[in-house]
DNA sequence: ATAATATGATTCGATAAATGAAATATATTG
DNA sequence: CAATATATTTCATTTATCGAATCATATTAT
């Protein structure tokens, strides 16, 4: 019976999923910037000197794509590009004061909604949700997921669908 | 103290966010879909018979997208186009027989990666996950998260309201 | 009824996102 | 030093996304 436990468990995170979901959108609307550049900027805030190809590799877009919106977020003054000197191939990007406080001034959606119906759960019960939820970030953070042995594989071959994208 | 707990919820549920965000991604290649439409696609599956106005207020795009990403999905034969009877403004989505296959097909990433791990688990473990959990979704649930109000009132405000981690 | 207004969807024009392929510069290896 | 690999960028192209304008149908007020 520990399938159904498992499936009620998935079924109520991705319920959770989906509530979260569409704030990013407004999120990054509230900040001025699209959500690929609010991504983009968070990434390079939370480790500085990092190379366009690790934030490609991480957030799962092409190298093209991280050096398009590097480009706007330096022309908005948010980061900067620096050439690497131990590897002069990299270029190492930093966040400005200006981009730290953009994100400082970012309203947070979840925060907002959570934190008064958080509050007004009994302690045991928020206690309870945090042991869950600190587990489940675990299991899910050990090791990211991951389709490409699915793509590898092929299984799903999808045969000639593609267009671009 | 309290405040502690909450913190640390947001944070480790954070981490659940940040661990399945990518997946989305890989998910629609794996589909040969954009992120976009397989967005629009679910929504189409899960209630037949929608107006892409719903769909737009539901996702937070602009009906000019939706109209797009549909015409897409049209001409991939997933979804299809009806005049609505009662109110011959509406248009009326539907998935094809095809659109759901298509939607069948996908592999699911959070089961993949969810599954064993999790079976791996004591049961009372298990347990407490999925009260927390369930718990979680029905807190976050209620009422969407929506920045309307912020946006509302013209844009960043923002005085001084929390930190995003 | 009929005009005024509201609502639902689409079209159009513009900007940003995203990619693969090719180009450039630097590192590493044999 | 040549061959090869790595990091990033440039270029061309497709898709996403939106706001404003438009068109058709509904609703409301007169």
């Amino acid at each position: 019976m520990e399938a159904a436990i498992a499936n009620a468990t998935l079924k109520a995170l991705r319920r959770i999923l989906r509530a979260t979901d569409g704030g990013n959108r407004k999120l990054a609307a509230a900040t001025g910037l699209t959500p690929s550049q609010l991504l983009v900027l968070r990434e390079v805030e939370a480790r500085d000197e990092v190379t366009p190809g690790s934030i490609a590799q991480r957030l799962q877009f092409s190298h093209a794509t991280i050096t398009a919106i590097a480009d706007r977020l330096v022309d908005l003054g948010l980061i900067t590009r620096t050439r690497g000197e131990r590897d002069k191939r990299q270029i190492l990007l930093n966040a400005t004061a200006e981009g730290r406080q953009r994100l400082a001034d970012a309203p947070d959606m979840l925060q907002e909604i959570f934190a008064e119906r958080f509050a007004a759960l009994p302690t045991w019960e928020q206690a309870m949700i945090l042991a869950g939820t600190e587990r489940l970030a675990v299991i899910l953070g050990a090791g990211d997921i991951d389709a490409a042995p699915l793509l590898d594989t092929g299984i799903i071959d999808r045969t000639g669908v593609r267009d671009g994208q």
